[in-house]
DNA sequence: TCGCATAGATAGTTCTACTATCCGATACTG
DNA sequence: CAGTATCGGATAGTAGAACTATCTATGCGA
C-alpha cells in the first residue's frame, strides 16, 4: 500500500504520517523508485499505536518516539523496556523539587517503600513524582488527605501485579513487548477514568444520603 | 506584602504572576495607589495551589482557572465542584471517537459500570476516556489485557470511598472544598505514581524468581 | 499523454505558557 | 530631597510542541 491508502487506512493525514516518518516513530516504507515507497500492515499497526499512545495515553510524540525505540529493540530485557515505559508516561519534575520540605516527603515517601517491600530502583522518576504529590499535600495542608497512601498503595500493589500477570501470561516474547506498553500506558488511562467513575458514584452516594 | 515578596515568597516570578493575574487565576491584591497593591496570605496559599495543580496535577493553565473559579463559587454543591475537578484533569477526547468500534467499547464500558452499580452522569467525559482506552486495546489486539478490568474497577472503588471519606470527615465545608479538589488532582498524581513503583515491584520479583 | 499521487525538503501555523520591555507613578535610601 | 529601585498595568515577544502547507521533481495509471 501507497501513503494515501495508510493515511485513508488509519484515519491520519499523510501530512502528519510524512512527519512521523521524519521524527523516526514510523519505519520508511520500501522504496521502489525515487519518489515511491509501499508500506505494509506493519506500518498500519504501528501507526495505531502510535495514535494509541499519544492521543489515548496522553504521550509527547517525542516520548512516544522513545517507547517504540525501545519496543524494536530486541535486545532489551522487559524490565528495562519497563522503565522506558514508565518514564514516557511520567511527567516532568515540579519546578521546585529540591527543597527541605521536598526531601522530608520524600524520606516519607521511601520510608513507604520500604515498609512494603517494594524493590524499586532509587533513582526512578516515579519516587520524585510521588514525592512530588506528597509535599504538595504537606505545602496546601492537606496532611490528612494522605491517610489515603496506605489505600493507594494497596490499590497499587493489587493493579499492578494483576497487569503483570496479564502481560506474562503470554507465550510470545513480541507479544509480552506490546503489552508491556500498552498495559502501562493504556491501563494508566483506564484506571485514571475509572477512579473518576467511582469518585462520581460515591459522591452521588453520599449527597443522597 | 507586594508583588516582589509575593514572587520571593512563592518562587514564582513576578512576570509569572502578573500573568496568572491577568488570565484570572490570582485575584487582585487591594490597591493602595495608582501603582500600587498589596497581597496577603490567600494570595500566597492560593499561588501555591495552583503551582500545585499546574506542576504537580498537570493541569492547563486554563484547566486549572475553571477549578479554581469552582473553589470560589460558595454556590456550588460539592458535588458539583467535584465535576468540574473530573473535566479539568480529563485529557480531550482522542479524534476518532465516534465509529463502531468505539461504540462497542461504550457498550462495555457502560455494562461494566452498570454490574458494579455506579451512579454515573450518562454525559461524564471519565464514560468517553474509559471507552477510548477500551477501543485502543481492542484495535491494538490487546483484548487479553481487558482481563484487568475488574481488577482496575474493585481499586477504583476502594480509593475513591477512601478518599470520599477523608473529604467529608473534614468539619469545615471550606476545607471541604479544598479537599475535593487537591483529593482529585494530587490523588490521581500519587497514585499513578504508587502503580508504576508497584509495577517495578512486581516486574523485579517476576524477573528474579 | 495528461493529470494526479508521491518522496523529500523546507517553511509556516496554531496553541500554550510564559518572559521581556516600556511607561509613568510610587517608595525607600542616604 | 535627589536618586535609584520597585511597582502596576499594558503590550509585545519568545520557545517549544505538534502539526500543516507548499514546493520540486519525479513516477504511475487510464
Amino acid at each position: 500500500m501507497r501513503i494515501g491508502e495508510l493515511s485513508g487506512r488509519s484515519g491520519v493525514s499523510v501530512a502528519t504520517i510524512k512527519y512521523y516518518l521524519r521524527e523516526g516513530l514510523l519505519p520508511a516504507g520500501t522504496a521502489t523508485a525515487a519518489n515511491q515507497a509501499v508500506y505494509g500492515d506493519a506500518h498500519l499497526r504501528r501507526l495505531r499505536l502510535i495514535r494509541a499512545l499519544v492521543d489515548v495515553g496522553g504521550l509527547s510524540v517525542a516520548g512516544a518516539r522513545e517507547v517504540l525505540a525501545a519496543v524494536d529493540d530486541d535486545d532489551l530485557p522487559l524490565h528495562e523496556l519497563l522503565g522506558v515505559a514508565h518514564k514516557a508516561v511520567t511527567r516532568p519534575a515540579a519546578p521546585d523539587s529540591d527543597d527541605a520540605a521536598w526531601q522530608a516527603a520524600r524520606a516519607e515517601v521511601e520510608e513507604l517503600v520500604r515498609r512494603r517491600g517494594w524493590r524499586v530502583e532509587p533513582g526512578s522518576p516515579s519516587l520524585d513524582r510521588a514525592t512530588d504529590a506528597v509535599r504538595a499535600m504537606r505545602a496546601l495542608g492537606q496532611e490528612d488527605l494522605l491517610g489515603c497512601l496506605s489505600t493507594y498503595a494497596d490499590a497499587a500493589e493489587q493493579v499492578a501485579a494483576r497487569e503483570l500477570d496479564a502481560v506474562l501470561a503470554r507465550a510470545d516474547p513480541a507479544r509480552m513487548v506490546e503489552g508491556v506498553v500498552t498495559g502501562t500506558v493504556l491501563g494508566e488511562a483506564l484506571l485514571t477514568a475509572l477512579r473518576l467513575l467511582a469518585q462520581q458514584d460515591a459522591s452521588a452516594r453520599r449527597a443522597q444520603s
